[in-house]
DNA sequence: GGAAAAATATACCGATCGGTATATTTTTGC
DNA sequence: GCAAAAATATACCGATCGGTATATTTTTCC
């Protein structure tokens, strides 16, 4: 790795939490020097302008989280073990994306949302991913038998991560983890209950 | 109600939805001006500053959700019905309230969670309180029959506000109702079936 | 209707914004 | 180890930020 290389990561690195917490209005490129510890023409050397670093700093964020389920579609169990396994995931690493500003995907798209097209057009895509990854293991699922075959599963995939984030939104608005796990133990039992085929 | 009045009412009116979609940071003073057609001037009559403007918008914001709350609590039926009520009130005013940027409450509590004390406040007062009377109908509705006492009224309730945030997030993020829609969707099932008592 | 008061606009403030041109330092490659 | 190139810092740019002092207009009230 060249010298450059590791420069752009370690900015990528320091920043990313940064805008993740003060977003992309609320951070100025002072903020970015104090953060990374270098300055304007330093930084500029490595991204045309405050939107290139924005853009990879929430690829930079969202990368641990896509890994996350990854890992859960390939773990070991039938699909409603699996399915059990991403939820227990995104449970264990709460305190991680507590402390780093919340989900990246929820703050974005809130700010993105009627101001930064070239944000908002990341947002959606990996709301997309996640959605049709659920959708298809729900179905796998249904397949294997695991799964009750009446459930809608798109619905039950826009539930899915309609709870989470919304979990994360109350446990991080009221400083308090318990909303997220309250909301988690929920979609837990809504899975056990009404989702698996016994 | 004299001129004062009228005006501050007018300002509110026309910069509360620029805040909601913009945030606080992403509104400039310029924005506002454009927003009301007044200057600074005229503004700054009526407001301290930015801040102070910030804070009447983000209730007047907020009002028209907690009126919902409040008339839906108070609609004939059993509390089970109320809930219901509840939520095909949001149902019912989800396209005004994305029209206008979304729910103020996320929006708001996204921005303020690290940076704006001062509006972090308040939308942690609005929570407490939507969760609080959510909790206390689940509560009266146990009392009366219609509500299966083994439920976890605080876990509900917590529930059941993040369905209702974590739809609104989707929907907005993907620019179609439709992921509001299946969460409200899950979210009555889970009434009908998890919750009432039959 | 005219003077006092209130509301609004204009003009301006220092600070900070994102960004750039250039000078300086550090790294690279022979 | 030395020159070329790359990386970084410094100094500066015009624009815009939130906010204020003052001038002008509008409203109020007798």
């Amino acid at each position: 790795m060249t010298k450059a290389e590791r420069t752009r990561q370690h900015i990528i690195q320091k920043v990313a939490s940064v805008f993740n917490r003060q977003g992309y209005a609320g951070t100025a490129l002072s903020d970015i020097e104090v953060a990374c510890g270098l300055t304007k023409g330093a930084i500029y050397g490595h991204f045309g302008n405050k939107d290139a670093l924005a853009i990879a700093c929430f690829d930079h964020n969202i990368a641990p989280l896509q890994k996350g389920l990854i890992r859960a579609l390939s773990s070991t169990g039938n699909s409603h073990d699996k399915l059990k396994a991403s939820i227990r995931f995104y449970r264990e690493h709460f305190d991680e994306v507590a402390s780093k500003g919340g989900c990246p995907l929820m703050n974005t798209s809130i700010e993105a949302d009627d101001t930064l097209p070239f944000l908002k057009e990341r947002v959606q895509q990996s709301i997309s991913n996640w959605q049709e990854e659920l959708v298809a293991l729900i179905g796998r699922g249904k397949a294997e038998g695991c799964i009750e075959t009446k459930v809608d599963a798109a619905q039950f995939a826009t539930s899915m991560i309609g709870m989470i984030e919304g979990g994360i939104l109350l446990a991080k608005a009221m400083d308090n983890a318990l909303y997220f796990h309250q909301v988690i133990n929920q979609l837990e039992e809504l899975i056990e209950k009404d989702i698996r085929r016994k």
